[in-house]
DNA sequence: CGCGTCGTGGTTTTT
DNA sequence: CCACGACGCG
C-alpha cells in the first residue's frame, strides 16, 4: 500500500497523529496548525491502511461548514479510491446526527414521523405562550430567561423531572414552564435543538438493541472541535463508543470560547481519564502567522491556569510587530483603521485580506459609518441567516402546514399574515379551545367554525384560513419543490404583501422570497452536511428540505465574492484567517467584558477569545483601543486592556502621529491621521484640547471640509461630542 | 388593524 | 444612546 498521497506534505506530528494506532487519541490542535487537514487525512489512514470500511467511521462537527468542508476535502483527497461510497460514512453536526437518528427511530422514541424542528425563535414564541397560558407576569418572568433556562437543563441531559427542587419559587416557577413546554413540544411532535440530543442520547441508553447496532456500525468516530462539546454530547458520545469504540477527539483548549452555552472544556480531561489508552498528540507547529503576532499569542495565553499546555510556533518570518493604536474615542478608533485599510490596499492587497474584529455587535455601528462614509464596501458576518429572516419564516410555517396541520408554531405565525383578519382576540379563543380540548390549533380551529364558538365575522375569516391551505395543498399535490414554493408564495399572497411594504425593506423581503424559490430548486437531500440515509425514501423532498432549513440556517449574507472589508465578532471569527487583522475596542470592560471581571474562569474565557483574536491574523495584527467611549449614552474613560499588557513590549509597535502640538497629559501622542483632514492652516489640530464659550472644553477629534465650510467635531468633556463650523466656533486653545 | 408613544434593557451564538 | 416590544388610541 503506497501511504505517500496520506504522509507527504505532514509534518513530523500530523504524521503521527495520521498514522496513529487505530486506538483512542486526542489531537491539541494549536490555532493554524493543519487541524482539519489531520483529521481528513486520518479518515484516509484508517480506510486506506487501518482497513476500515468508510460505513463504519462517523465523523462529528460542530458547523455545517465545518462538516461541509470536511466531506469536501475527504472526496477529494481519496475520491477515486472510495468510488461513491464516502456516501456510507456519516459525517455531520451534532445536531445533524442526531435528527438522523431520530428520524430513523421515531417510532421508538413515540415522535411523529414528520416531528417538526423547534428554531430558537419558534421555542421562544411557543414559550411565551406557555407563560401566557400559565398566567405568568412577562416582566417578572421573562420568556428568555426561561428559554436559557429550559437550554441550559437540557445541554446537561436533565428532564424536568431529575431536577433537584430547592424550594426556590423562581426555580419553580422556571420548572413549571419547562414541564408546560415540554408538553407542548410533545402535543405538537416539535423537538428543539437540545431535545434532539437528548432524544438521541436517551434512545441509545433505553433501547440495548439499537445501542448495540451502532456501536457495531461505527467502530470509529471522530471529533472535531472537542473542547466544545457540551455535557450531553460528551454523554452521548460516550454511550456510543462504549467499551470498544475508538475515538479521535481533536481540539484546543486554548480555543474554548463557549462555555457561556454549556460547552465543558472538561471535557478535554475526562475523555482523557474515561477512554483508555488514549494518546495525545500535540500540533503545535503554525503555518497561519508571523512569528511575532504567535509570541504574542502564547505570552497572552500564558496567563492562564490549568491549560493541557501548548505552544505554538512557526519556522517562518518574524513579520511586522503588532501595530497597537490609542484613539481619542470610537469615532477616531474606526477612521483610523479605514485609513489603514485604504493604505493597505493602495499597496494592492485586497479589501477581503481585511477583518475587523470585535467583542461585541455594538461596535460594528461605528465602524460601518466609518467605511460607509469613505465607500468601502464590507460584509458584516454573523447577522441574520437566510432561513432565520421574517419573510422566509412565514412562508416556511406554510410550506410546514401543508406537511402537519397541527403544528402549532407554524399556525400561530401564519394565521395572520398576510392580514386577514383573525385578530389576537380570535386566535385568544382558539387556543383556549385547543387548551381545553387538548387538540391543536387547527382541530380547534376546524371545530370552532363548525360549531358557533366563534362570531360570525371570525368564523369567517378562520373558515377562509382553512380553505386556503387545504386549497394550497390541494394544489401543490405532485408538485415539485420549487413549485410548492413558487405556489406557496403566490397562493397565500404573501408575496404581495411584502411587495406592498413600504420603502426598502420591502423589495429586500420579495427578493428573499424569490431567493427561496431558487433555494428549493437547488436543493439536493445528496448534498447536504448531514445527509440522511439512502433508506429513507419515504421522506418527501419537502420535508427534507424544512428539516434542512431548520438545522443549517444558511450563510448569513449571500456576495461571499465581493471584495469587501470583513466585519465579525470574535467569537464568529473563530476557525478563519486573515492577512490584515484588526482587533478593536481593546479596552477593559469592554474586552474583557465587564461582566466577566468578577470570575476568574470567565476571565480566563475572555483571555482565550483574545487568544483567538490574534491568531487569526496572517501577515499584520493591528489593535486598538479608545481613551473614550460612548456606551449606553454616556461617556466611558476605559483603560487599555489587560490582554494587550500581557504582550511582550518587543512584539508591539505604538502607532504615534507625526505632530508637534503638544498634548495634555493622559493622551498618547496623535498619530497618521490623513494629511487633509487634520485642519491644517487652521492652527487647531486633531486631538488638540480647546475651549469654547458655550460648551466649555473639549478635544477635537475630527476635521471636516475647507475654507469656510470647514467643520470640526469637538469632544467637550460635559457636553459630549458635537459638530461645529469652525469659522463661527471661536475655539481657542486650552 | 395599524400607527404612534412610552419604557426597558443592552456580551458572545450554533444547532 | 438606540432598538425593540408592549400598550393605547383613532
Amino acid at each position: 500500500m503506497d501511504v505517500s498521497p496520506i504522509l507527504d506534505n505532514l509534518n513530523e506530528a500530523q504524521r503521527e497523529a495520521v498514522s496513529a494506532p487505530a486506538d483512542n487519541q486526542l489531537v491539541l490542535a494549536g490555532a493554524g496548525s493543519g487541524k482539519t487537514r489531520v483529521l481528513v487525512h486520518r479518515i484516509a489512514w484508517l480506510i486506506q491502511v487501518e482497513r476500515v470500511s468508510p460505513y463504519s467511521i462517523m465523523a462529528v462537527t460542530f458547523t455545517n461548514k465545518a462538516a461541509r468542508e470536511m466531506r469536501g476535502r475527504l472526496e477529494q483527497l481519496l475520491g477515486d479510491t472510495l468510488a461513491g461510497r464516502t456516501r456510507s460514512m456519516w459525517v455531520g453536526t451534532f445536531h445533524g446526527i442526531a435528527h438522523r437518528l431520530l428520524k430513523a427511530h421515531w417510532q421508538v422514541l413515540k415522535l411523529p414521523q414528520n416531528f417538526q424542528i423547534l428554531d430558537s425563535d419558534d421555542q421562544l414564541r411557543l414559550i411565551k405562550r406557555i407563560s401566557q397560558g400559565l398566567q405568568l407576569d412577562e416582566t417578572r418572568w421573562p420568556p428568555r430567561q426561561a428559554q436559557w433556562f429550559i437550554n441550559a437543563q437540557k445541554d446537561e441531559g436533565l428532564r424536568p423531572d431529575y431536577i433537584q427542587e430547592t424550594g426556590d419559587p423562581h426555580q419553580a416557577t422556571m420548572l413549571a414552564i419547562y414541564r408546560g413546554y415540554e408538553e407542548a413540544c410533545r402535543r405538537g411532535g416539535l423537538v428543539d435543538f437540545g431535545e434532539l440530543l437528548l432524544r438521541a442520547h436517551e434512545l441509545l441508553l433505553n433501547n440495548p438493541d439499537i445501542l448495540a447496532h451502532y456501536q457495531q456500525r461505527f467502530p470509529f468516530l471522530l471529533v472535531d472541535e472537542f473542547q466544545d462539546t457540551n455535557t450531553i454530547q460528551y454523554a452521548w458520545l460516550r454511550v456510543l463508543a462504549g467499551a470498544t469504540g475508538k475515538v479521535s477527539a481533536v481540539g484546543d483548549d486554548d480555543q474554548s470560547i463557549y462555555g457561556w452555552r454549556g460547552a465543558k472544556i472538561e471535557n478535554i480531561q475526562r475523555f482523557q481519564h474515561d477512554f483508555g489508552n488514549v494518546q495525545t498528540i500535540r500540533l503545535e507547529q503554525n503555518y497561519r502567522s508571523t512569528g511575532l503576532i504567535l509570541k504574542a499569542a502564547n505570552h497572552v495565553i500564558a496567563n492562564n491556569t490549568g491549560r493541557l499546555g501548548k505552544e505554538l510556533w512557526t519556522d517562518g518570518k518574524d513579520g511586522d510587530p503588532i501595530a497597537l493604536y490609542a484613539a481619542f474615542n470610537e469615532q477616531d478608533e474606526a477612521r483610523f483603521i479605514v485609513d489603514n485599510i485604504n493604505r493597505w490596499v493602495d499597496e494592492g492587497n485586497s479589501f477581503n485580506s481585511c477583518a475587523i474584529l470585535y467583542r461585541s455587535n455594538a461596535q460594528s455601528r461605528v465602524l460601518e459609518e466609518a467605511l460607509l462614509r469613505e465607500n468601502m464596501a464590507y460584509r458584516i458576518y454573523g447577522g441574520q441567516r437566510f432561513y432565520d429572516r421574517l419573510e422566509i419564516k412565514n412562508a416556511l410555517a406554510y410550506m410546514r402546514l401543508l406537511v402537519n396541520r397541527d403544528d402549532d408554531t407554524a399556525i400561530e405565525r401564519v394565521i395572520n399574515t398576510p392580514t386577514r383578519g383573525i385578530g389576537n382576540k380570535t386566535i385568544e379563543t382558539i387556543r383556549l379551545f385547543a387548551r381545553e380540548q387538548g387538540c391543536s390549533l387547527w382541530q380547534a380551529a376546524q371545530n370552532m367554525v363548525n360549531s358557533s364558538h366563534l362570531s360570525a365575522r371570525a368564523a369567517n375569516a378562520v373558515g377562509a384560513f382553512i380553505a386556503l391551505i387545504n386549497a394550497l395543498d390541494e394544489a401543490c399535490t405532485d408538485q415539485t419543490l420549487p413549485d410548492i414554493a413558487d405556489t406557496t408564495l403566490k397562493q397565500t399572497a404573501l408575496l404581495e404583501f411584502h411587495r406592498n411594504e413600504k420603502g426598502e425593506k420591502g423589495q429586500a423581503r420579495v427578493e428573499n422570497l424569490e431567493e427561496l424559490v431558487n433555494a428549493c430548486r437547488a436543493f439536493d437531500p445528496n448534498n447536504l452536511a448531514t445527509p440522511a440515509d439512502t433508506d429513507t425514501g419515504e421522506t418527501s423532498l419537502l420535508v427534507q428540505f424544512l428539516d434542512n432549513a431548520s438545522l443549517d440556517a444558511g450563510e448569513s449574507q449571500a456576495d461571499e465574492f465581493d471584495d469587501a472589508v470583513q466585519l465579525m465578532t470574535l467569537h464568529s471569527a473563530k476557525g478563519l484567517e486573515f492577512p490584515r487583522v484588526f482587533m478593536a475596542g481593546v479596552e477593559e470592560n469592554l474586552f474583557p467584558h465587564k461582566m466577566t471581571l468578577e470570575d476568574p474562569s470567565q476571565l480566563e474565557e475572555e483571555r482565550r477569545l483574545c487568544y483567538v483574536g490574534i491568531t487569526r491574523a496572517m501577515v499584520q495584527l493591528t489593535i486598538s483601543y479608545a481613551e473614550s467611549r460612548r456606551m449606553y449614552g454616556n461617556e466611558n474613560h476605559n483603560r487599555i486592556s489587560r490582554f494587550v499588557r500581557e504582550i511582550p513590549s518587543e512584539c508591539i509597535q505604538e502607532v504615534r502621529l507625526k505632530t508637534d502640538v503638544q498634548r495634555p497629559a493622559g493622551f498618547a501622542t496623535r498619530t497618521n491621521g490623513s494629511l487633509q483632514d487634520q485642519g491644517e492652516g487652521t492652527g487647531l489640530d486633531l486631538g488638540q484640547r480647546v475651549i469654547h464659550s458655550i460648551f466649555g472644553e473639549g478635544v477635537i477629534i475630527h476635521f471636516e471640509g475647507q475654507g469656510n465650510s470647514a467643520r470640526v467635531q469637538v469632544n467637550f468633556d460635559n457636553e459630549g461630542s458635537k459638530w461645529l463650523v469652525l469659522q463661527y466656533a471661536n475655539l481657542t486653545p486650552a
